[in-house]
This record gives structure tokens, C-alpha cells and sequence, in this order.
DNA sequence: GTTAGGG
DNA sequence: CCCTAAC
């Protein structure tokens, strides 16, 4: 699923398409292709805003785009991927294209329409373009579509930096399907900085930045950061970032500044080369590559990925469109499924060979606080079917300008390459799916996968997000070494084994009485605080909802008290954070409810008596008293056969309210 | 790896 | 919810 793309354009909406993809390489397939596009999942908020999907949102659709319309490619947001469809989000915020609500069929269909006709759309565009271009027209309307999967541009018209990329939305579909233009760092900022309140209409933030955009240095025909001042920098980074800046480092500047320009977050990275109007960043793809002769690579010793992107810019510059364009050049995406980790390993591999400076904690500090000021408003999220997904098999980085607060709490994160931990600053760790709109929820952690530095991260995480008020007194004591983001996907194992199931499971977002408190609607919110044995424990609370309640009655009708863990995998495969031992426990609460429960159900007070405790329908509680009344006398293992075991009351019984 | 039970 | 003994 790490296909594709890249269409972008600039703030004048120009377009340039090489060429729609139309194969059809499975989500699963990640393999080059040359032209290929990006369609970027997002959410649409209750307020019109996009938000990217999640990596969930992406899986939860991406079989059905595939299935339904193969020359579509749903990516994952990768931080690559430059187009936005919106899915359209049923009243109850969820995505409507669950195969699992069989209600969402004619949904579906609708869908599928839309994309295929923002896909010929794009084809008009293109071939509209590609008129223009031939015409050495530099209009500012067509459609751009760059050439290469992930390369990003910043072009530079008329001297003016236009890497900020507005959204953009074609007014028919608009409503429920919204097409993105941008690049990367468009994309992102219109998708993921909700307090700069992009997506909520045509005339987006970019507005705001195109009109600041200064003029850079040209000299020699090459653009030189380097030849700015301090306080040229400033300014250029004022600019390019709305904030301003009291950092004197002028290579952190330049960097920052160009990540900006090249929407990548690895700038720190990179080399820049910077050469007939163009900066070609490049990158040292393995830890042999020295930096300092990497600096020195010009555009002739690109690898072949990049020399063909090279060409194609090439190609662009010289239809006359603007000769002072300029070009980032990122490496194509990384199709390993490790993606993300392999990145960051290049990362730090880049780094070590550059031996650039990594920014200080100062730096980092103050990253965090602007931007965890400019995104501070951010709208909690709830992150659900994390379990929909074989999406853990891809990790997606995003720029580091897109990385949120909650991760930017923690300085750095060791990356563990080659047995030894390298420290990386957490501005180029990036969250793999969009803000949460539970800060509780910041993220889903993969217990299994978890190393204890990690689970200690997670802890301090959790530490950083406000909104969990369950942490415990301990976790704001202890002292974090490091903190990481977890990469990889937060699904269990388990989970991943039965997809199938998961998706059969109906809506978890579903909470009809009980919903979720405010600010703690997420999954994810699983927290490990250190032991005093050294070891780790969860911590984190997660109220039952009555939804869950009845689904555990039910399973314990179906499979019998006790076989927690079946229970668990049919009933419960999408809560993923309840395990068998949950179950368990929940039904022995539930037991001693409903014995507790006077045993006239008629009387009212059953629950409410407990105050604070959710009042759980007292047709539950008999319910469970039943079923465990029936237990006692049918041994669970005897109900192999449930129903047998069940016996006819349960069935009936069932009928009414399960 | 699960389950049962205590904390 | 966590921990752990017992299976």
C-alpha cells in the first residue's frame, strides 16, 4: 500500500500531471510505479475540517477501494501521500464504509462513483496540462502531478516560495468527497493543524503564507540559504513556519526552513545540493554514504530513482513554466513495510554519516512549545478500529513539522540500530496517524512489540497528554530517559490474526448509552507504569460501556463463562484493549452485581444505589445471573456446544435485548 | 497461552 | 486493573 503518488500543486492550484496511474498494484503490493497517484484518506470533521485518517480509517476503507475500484490507491498517510479523499462520515462520526454495517452498501457504491470521478477529473486536468505545458504557458490552474511517487516540490514562481499548498476542493463533490491538491507539506498542514483552521474552506491558511513569502537569495542561478543572514532567516522561517523564531543557529534555521520547502522531515539529513534553480536534496540511502561526499553529489550522480525525478523536473522547468522553480527532491518512499523504521534508521545512519549537529534540546524545546501553541486547540480524536487493520505492517513517518505535541513532549528517542541506541530528536519522530482528538489517546501502543525504554516513553507520553487525569502520582515522578514513539502499529497480535472477525465486529465506536466519557473515547489510551519490580504494568482505566457489557453477556451465553479468551476473540476482537483477563474480571464484577441486585428486579434501586457506578440495565444483571446460574449447573467446558448449553431460556432470553 | 482468584 | 499461581 505504499504505492504512489504524487500530485501537488501550488498555490495557484497549477497542476502538472505526468501521467494518471491506473494499474493496479494491491494495497499490499508496494511496488514502484512510475506515475501513480495518491489519494490521501481523510476524515471529515464535524466542523468541515479534513483530518487525515488514520492508519485504521485508511485499512477500514482500503480493502474496499481496492476491491471496488482498483485504480484507486488509498495510501496510508505516509507523509508522501498528497491527495485527500474524504470519506464521508455517517452522523455518528464513523467512517461509512465499513463492510462490516451492511447498511453502508449503497454508501459504497456512492463512493465509488465519486472516485472514479475525481479520477476522470484529474484525467482532464492532466491532458489540460499537458496542452499548457506544451503551449510553454505557465498558467497557474493545471493540475500538477508530479512524476514520481513521493517527490515533493516546492516550486518557486516568480521568486516567490509557494510550498505552501493550498487546500483545494472541487466544488462538486465537495461535500463528501474532497480532493486535496497539496504537497506533503500543504497536505499536512491543511490535514493535521486544525488551529490554523485550514480545510474549512477553499481559501485556506495558505493564503496567509503564499503573501509572506519572501523572495529567496538567488545567486548564480542557485538558491543559497546559506547566503541568507540570521535575520534574513528569520524571516524566511517567520514566514514559513507563522511563528517567529530566536534561534541564531543559522544551520538549524536552514534546516528547519528547508524542511519546510521540501516538506521533509528528515532535513537535518540531507545534503542539499542546490543547482540550476533547483535544490535537489539528497539523501545517503545507506549508512555507507558519507554525507560529506554525498554534499558533494550533484544532480548527474543521482540514483536512478532520483535522476529520473531529476529528469522530470527537468522536463517542467524547461516547458518554460518557471525557470526559478524549485525542486525537492525526495527519495522515493521506501516500500519496505518497515517503512517507517527504515527511515528512521536512515535517518539516523544519515545523521551519523553527516555528522550534523543535531539540534539541541533548546531547539527542541522550543519547537515544542510553538508548536504545541499552534496546535494546541486540537480536536480530540477517537481512534477507533485500530483492529481493521493489517495496517500494522507499515509504518508511516510524516514530515516533522506534522508531528504533534504529544510527541514533541519528549526530546528524542533512541532508535536502536545495530545494538546500539542512537538518540534522535523527537522532531523527526513522527505519529503514524493523525492527532487524536483524546490527547488520553495519544496512541496505541503494540504491548508485544514494546520494549521497556518504550514502554517508558508511553508512560511519559501518556504523562504529557492532560486530559488522562487517571495518571498515577508515580508516572510524573519517575524521569523518563527517553521516549519513543511506537512505530509500529499498536494492534495486537491477536487481533491481527483475525481481521476477519474484527471486521464482522459490529461498530465499537458504537456506544449507545454509556459512551465513553468526554476525552476518553479512544482506544489507545493504554498506559505501562514501572513496577516496583522493574517490570511493567498497564495503567490506564477504561470504564466498560454498556455496549461492551452486553457483548461479554452475550459471549459468556455463546461460548460460557470461563472461556475468556474465545470470548474475547469473538466478541471482542475489535477492543482490542480488553483482554481475556478484562473479561474475566468484568464478569465477576458482573456476577456480583447481579447477585447483589435484589431479587425482585422490580425494585428500582438496583443500581442506582451505587452511585458513580454505571447503572447497568437490571435486564443484564438478570441476564448474567441466569447465565450464571446456568453455568453452575452446565459446566462450561460441557458447552463446547453453547447452544445446547444455553439451554432454550438463554436463547430466548437473548432475543430480547441482546 | 489461559484461567482463576486475590489484591 | 494488576499480578500470579496453576493449568
Amino acid at each position: 500500500m505504499e504505492t504512489v503518488v504524487g500530485i501537488e500543486d501550488n498555490d495557484d492550484g497549477k497542476f502538472e500531471d505526468s501521467g494518471l496511474d491506473r494499474s493496479s498494484s494491491a494495497l499490499s503490493s508496494p511496488k514502484q510505479i512510475s506515475n501513480p497517484i495518491v489519494y490521501k484518506l481523510v476524515r471529515v470533521e464535524g466542523d468541515g475540517r479534513l483530518v487525515p485518517a488514520t492508519d485504521d480509517e485508511v485499512m477500514e476503507v482500503g480493502d474496499f477501494l481496492e476491491y471496488e475500484n482498483s485504480e484507486m490507491h488509498v495510501v496510508a498517510d505516509t507523509g508522501q501521500s498528497l491527495e485527500c479523499i474524504s470519506i464521508e462520515r455517517s452522523s455518528s462520526g464513523k467512517l461509512r464504509l465499513e463492510c462490516s454495517e451492511g447498511s453502508t452498501e449503497a454508501d459504497l457504491g456512492k463512493l465509488n462513483a465519486k472516485l472514479q470521478y475525481i479520477e476522470q477529473i484529474l484525467q482532464k486536468v492532466k491532458e489540460e496540462e499537458k496542452q499548457r505545458i506544451s503551449c510553454g504557458s505557465p498558467v497557474h490552474s493545471h493540475v500538477n502531478v508530479d512524476s514520481q511517487c513521493s517527490a515533493d516540490k516546492c516550486l518557486v514562481t516568480d521568486g516567490k516560495v509557494q510550498s505552501e499548498t493550498p487546500y483545494q476542493e472541487i466544488p462538486s463533490i465537495a461535500s463528501s468527497l474532497n480532493y486535496t491538491h497539496s504537497n506533503q507539506s500543504g497536505s499536512m498542514d491543511q490535514c493535521s493543524r486544525p488551529s490554523e483552521g485550514v480545510m474549512e474552506s477553499g481559501s485556506s491558511a495558505s493564503a496567509v503564507h503564499s503573501n509572506l513569502k519572501p523572495d529567496l537569495s538567488m545567486s548564480d542561478g542557485e538558491i543559497c540559504l546559506d547566503k541568507l543572514s540570521i535575520r534574513e532567516l528569520h524571516e524566511l522561517f517567520k514566514v514559513t513556519f507563522g511563528r517567529e523564531t530566536t534561534v541564531k543557529d543559522k544551520q538549524w534555521l536552514k534546516r528547519r526552513i528547508a524542511m519546510s520547502l521540501t516538506n521533509s522531515c528528515d532535513v537535518s539529513a540531507t545534503t542539499f545540493v542546490i543547482k540550476d534553480n533547483k535544490i535537489v536534496r539528497k539523501f545517503v540511502e545507506e549508512s555507507s554514504g558519507n554525507m560529506n561526499v554525498a554534499s558533494l553529489i550533484s544532480s548527474e550522480n543521482m540514483t536512478e530513482e532520483e535522476d529520473i525525478n531529476f529528469k522530470d523536473s527537468s522536463a517542467v522547468n524547461a516547458c518554460g513554466i518557471d525557470d526559478k522553480q524549485v525542486v525537492s527532491e525526495i527519495r522515493l518512499r521506501n516500500q519496505n513495510t518497515e517503512y517507517g523504521l527504515e527511515d528512521m534508521t536512515n535517518q539516523k545512519e544519515q545523521r551519523a554519516a553527516k555528522r550534523i549537529r543535531r539540534p539541541t534540546k533548546r531547539y527542541i524545546e522550543e519547537l515544542s512549545e510553538n508548536e504545541s501553541k499552534e496546535h494546541s486547540p486540537r480536536l480530540p480524536v477517537s481512534n477507533k478500529n485500530m483492529e481493521l487493520g493489517h495496517v500494522s505492517s507499515t509504518s508511516h513517518v510524516r514530515p516533522a513539522r506534522n508531528t504533534f505535541s504529544e510527541v514533541r513532549t519528549c526530546g528524542t528517542r533512541f532508535a536502536s540500530l545495530g545494538g546500539s541506541d542512537v538518540e534522535i530528536p523527537c522532531v523527526s519522530w513522527i505519529r503514524r496517524s493523525r492527532p487524536r482528538k483524546d490527547m488520553a489517546s495519544l496512541m496505541k501502543f503494540h504491548p508485544s512489540a514494546m520494549s521497556e525504554t518504550e514502554k517508558l516513553s508511553n508512560k511519559l507520553i501518556e504523562h504529557s497528554s492532560d486530559a488522562v487525569g487517571e495518571i498515577p502520582d508515580k508516572v510524573f515522578k519517575s524521569r523518563m530517559p527517553a521516549t519513543f514513539h511506537q512505530p509500529s502499529s499498536s494492534e495486537p497480535e491477536k487481533e491481527k490474526q483475525c481481521p476477519v472477525i474484527a471486521t464482522i465486529e459490529p461498530r465499537q465506536e458504537l456506544r449507545p448509552k454509556r459512551a465513553d466519557p468526554p476525552g476518553h473515547t479512544s482506544d489507545d489510551n493504554i498506559v505501562t507504569v514501572p513496577t516496583a519490580k522493574g517490570g511493567m504494568r498497564r495503567k490506564h482505566h477504561r470504564a466498560w460501556t454498556l455496549v461492551e457489557v452486553i457483548k461479554l453477556v452475550e459471549g459468556v451465553s455463546r461460548c460460557g463463562a470461563g472461556r475468556w479468551s474465545e470470548i474475547k476473540r469473538l466478541s471482542f476482537a475489535s477492543y482490542s484493549y480488553r483482554t481475556s483477563v478484562d473479561l474475566k474480571d468484568k464478569w465477576r464484577n458482573l456476577l456480583k452485581a447481579s447477585f447483589a441486585m435484589t431479587p425482585a428486579p422490580s425494585d428500582e434501586g438496583i443500581n442506582s444505589r451505587k452511585h458513580g457506578t454505571a447503572p447497568i440495565p437490571e435486564k443484564i444483571l438478570l441476564r448474567v445471573r441466569e447465565l450464571a446460574e446456568m453455568n453452575s449447573q452446565v459446566p462450561p467446558n460441557i458447552s463446547s456446544n453453547k447452544v445446547a448449553a444455553g439451554g432454550g431460556s438463554v436463547h430466548e432470553d437473548r432475543s430480547g435485548y441482546l
